[in-house]
DNA sequence: CTATGAAGTAAACATCGTCCACATAATCTA
DNA sequence: TAGATTATGTGGACGATGTTTACTTCATAG
């Protein structure tokens, strides 16, 4: 029969975004198969182009090959599609920092090792802002509380960014750089430079500021962060 | 004539926003008089409320009572009366952050007086985040360069946040407080530990912390930045 | 083999920003 | 003072977005 090959209803959105999009493979199945993930990707794309507003969920609902509506079986509506993708975003920067810490391993001093751990997480976080600008600002756009441990934000180790803070300031506190009374709460401190930074960089009124220049600047703010923390 | 009165054409929309829009004065005139003003009062208060995203330009115009085309006759688009909101925004940083200064007069001890003022900065910025979120968002949402003396930015003493905050540490480098080799774009470094902390809380993961606790943690910030930058 | 429910589709609506043509009135000039 | 000019608003339209409601398709469980 011809009907299960060409829908009596449906035309399985074919001809109208056949303007120069990529990767429309006319899919010849009703069902899609990977839906979800298919919109996430394409929203984590929009995002990496241009930040938070510009992941749109009809634009990701047209890449999927997909018609606009199908989004609402996989999300409530835009807003969790956004949540999705910065989910994404944010197991990107961790993945990030994780690289930059991985460059170090546990020698013989202690101290240079939690130094090194501390600065590997702020340029791991300020180095990703630079290389994947879009990415970021998404990653930080919206609120998602920080305590939750939720596994799509964390990269291999298992962490969230900020839990990997965490482990340089511990690496601090244990080899005795940092007391017990500085090392509360010192997270907060030391996100705050970085992140401050990145977004001024990024979104704000450093927008023209060179990257090298940003990411030297990154230098000297964790050296001071090192040393105002004690 | 009665034509002059009641326009042949135009309808001087009256009813279609009868919700419960407060202040449309049912104008008379055919000109508003004073529309640009108003546009960006309306937009200011979206601002306050919403952010930047909610700075919507036909609910401006819909305040103002007027048609949504009367907006094209002041501004290119809404990207520029997100502009002139913007520009609003930063002055009212800029008048938060001279009122915290204007607490400390010029002593016999201009070290303490140096610190006073940086912390004045840091907190009169932090404070107006706290207070304002939305305003303050918006301030800092898109790229206006840094070296604009655009007069529409600053407040009383004539200096934006930036020139503000420059000020500070000129008096920290004048007291012998700073060397001058690290008062070399101290601005950058100090900057972004408060803006940092700023956009963690108001649109970033530490979103649900009580504002009493991001200013206490303001306050070592400061010092942090204080210690941190000799 | 069928019925049930998950996944997609279609068509519509409201809202937004923006363009075009036109209307109105304040002001400038003759 | 009359007439032309020009700044300021209006109306109507277009395309894009998010979202809702009702319908269709089809995989699979019983």
């Amino acid at each position: 029969m011809l009907s299960t090959i060409i829908p009596l209803h449906g035309t399985l959105y074919f001809e109208q975004t056949m303007k120069k999009n990529v990767s429309i493979e006319k899919r010849k199945t009703f069902r899609h198969g990977d839906l979800r993930n298919a919109l996430v990707t394409a929203g984590l794309e929009m995002a990496r182009a241009g930040g938070p507003n510009a992941v749109i969920l009809r634009e990701a609902t047209r890449q999927a090959g997909v018609s606009p509506n199908a989004a609402y079986r996989h999300f409530a509506g835009q807003a969790e599609l956004l949540d999705a993708v910065r989910s994404a975003c944010l197991s990107r920067v961790a993945a990030s920092i994780e690289d930059e810490m991985k460059k170090h391993k546990a020698g013989r001093d202690p101290q240079a090792f939690a130094r090194k751990s501390l600065r590997a997480v702020g340029m791991g976080y300020l180095g990703f802002a630079v290389r994947e600008p879009g990415m970021f600002r998404t990653a930080f756009s919206v609120p998602p509380p920080v305590h939750s441990p939720d596994p799509a934000n964390t990269a291999s180790m298992g962490l969230n960014p900020f839990q990997l803070l965490s482990l340089a300031l511990d690496r601090m506190l244990d080899s005795g750089l940092l007391g017990k009374k500085d090392r509360q709460d010192a997270e907060y401190l030391a996100w705050s430079t970085v992140h401050g930074l990145a977004l001024l960089a990024l979104e704000g009124p450093l927008h023209k500021m060179p990257r090298e220049m940003v990411l030297a600047l990154g230098e000297r703010l964790v050296v001071m962060v090192e040393r105002g923390l004690g």
